[in-house]
DNA sequence: TCTGGGGTCCTTGTACCT
DNA sequence: TCTGAGGTACAAGGACCC
């Protein structure tokens, strides 16, 4: 579900290529959100297809190609979306059904090879350097993906082909949709030369202002660029990938398992809040959510963040480290709300609040040093108590005291 | 012309310790 | 005792990704 545009010109796409030296393939559904709708409702292929929220402050979650053909494209303001394509029709989306066929497609994915390396729900890299003996060349194993996916999903992947990661991903964008192509090992410069600086991993908006300062509109440019200078600009971190890329140097290997870093929520309002206890209630919400999903997944961790979007969309965030990590949401929450108090927003008219824990490890690694008086204990085993009553009968079954009368009120209006 | 949600990573500044 | 350098951890903000 690509965002980037890539604009410049590359070679015509090319699957007869020399694909020795090139184990790295990315596969990337071709408008997955939207082709997964239309498995369910085949009458309206050819026509526009937008997946997002109809109402409310919603943006494009996907989008047929026949809707990008009027400039409709991923993470574009809903409203905008209707105003450029009016008779587009307009599906909400249904994540429970897109994680199922992702689950299905990344399954066909492992048949091929361990080393998948998921990146998104719809695309994945795969390192296939192993599978030559049993499944052929990597442009082989990768038209075999295709048909096997399009085989039992009936919905459309691109695959890139290339040494690295990296140019492997701009492959696929390049020949999408639907296709397949390969950059030789020794053909990745004059591959790369030619196209956009936004087309860089790395590359945004702001990245791309910069790099226009210095006159330096595409990969060749840019590779034009003594490092130094491109550091100096940028900073050490990004100035130097950039560089690196921009020569086609990327080492990064295909890793099966990337651990989580971080695990949050957040919510945007329907209408902006200034009422302190709804935003506290939110922040209930959320940690209740959080310290659910990092149980589910066998985390705690130390350091709770918040996120506060004023009604202006300026952004501050506060966090604080714990002496012990947790999984605990009585425990998250206590923090969240001791930092949106500390943050003095209460007043202040607010458009999203997020809650998110980081410094993550696995829960059966923390050893667990209780304080004096410390009620965690009481409060995990409710906790978990609680995650086996919504396992059973359902995400309704229990509820926060402090929720209720919001819950209570959905039922009256 | 309005901007979701779930993430990662980088930069900068500050505090603290040796 | 004071001061500065260097390392480390933390906090905040921002850019970027899908």
């Amino acid at each position: 579900m690509s965002r980037k545009q890539i604009t410049g010109i590359g070679p015509a796409p090319r699957t007869g290529a020399d694909d020795s030296g090139c184990p790295i393939l990315h596969v990337d559904m071709d408008a997955f959100f939207a082709s997964v709708e239309l498995l369910e409702r085949p009458e309206l292929r050819g026509r526009p297809v937008i997946v997002g929220s109809p109402a409310g402050r919603g943006v494009v979650l996907s989008a047929t190609y026949e809707a990008r053909a009027y400039g409709v494209h991923s993470a574009m303001p809903m409203s905008r979306a209707r105003r450029l394509c009016p008779q587009a029709v307009i599906i909400p989306p249904s994540h429970g059904k897109y994680s199922e066929v992702s689950k299905g497609v990344m399954e066909i994915f492992h048949t091929i090879t361990p080393l998948v390396e998921p990146i998104a729900s719809d695309e994945a890299f795969l390192d296939v350097g192993g599978a030559r003996r049993r499944l052929g060349p990597p442009a082989a194993v990768a038209a075999l993906i295709k048909e096997q996916v399009l085989d039992r999903y009936g919905i459309t992947c691109s695959v890139g082909v290339a040494a690295s990661k990296f140019v492997a991903k701009l492959a696929s964008k390049q020949c999408k949709p639907d296709g397949l192509l390969v950059v030789p090992a020794d053909e990745v410069v004059s591959f790369l030369h030619p196209l956009p600086v936004s087309a860089l991993w790395g590359v945004g908006e702001r990245t791309e202002q910069s790099l226009v300062r210095l006159g330096i509109r595409t990969v060749g440019d840019l590779a034009r660029v003594p490092q130094g200078t491109l550091q100096r600009e940028l900073g050490q971190a990004v100035g130097g990938h950039l560089a690196a890329l921009a020569w086609g140097r990327d080492e990064r290997p295909v890793t099966a398992h990337v651990p989580d870093k971080s695990i949050g929520n957040e919510e945007t309002f329907a209408a902006d809040v200034d009422d302190p206890d709804v935003i506290r209630r939110e922040l209930l919400r959320l940690s209740e959510r959080v310290a659910a999903r990092m149980r589910k997944g066998g985390h705690v961790g130390r350091t709770v963040s918040v996120k506060l979007r004023r009604a202006d969309f300026t952004t501050i965030s506060r966090s604080r480290t714990l002496r012990e990590p947790t999984d605990v949401a009585q425990v998250i929450y206590a923090t969240a709300c001791e930092l949106f108090q500390a943050a003095g927003l209460e007043r202040v008219r607010l458009r999203l609040v997020g809650v998110r824990m980081e410094n993550l490890r696995p829960a059966q690694e923390a050893t667990r040093q209780l304080g004096l008086g410390e009620r965690e204990t009481g409060w995990r085993e409710a906790e978990q108590a609680m995650d086996k009553a919504i396992r059973r009968f359902g995400p309704d079954a229990v509820v926060p005291a402090s929720l209720v009368r919001g819950k209570l009120d959905e039922i009256e209006t």
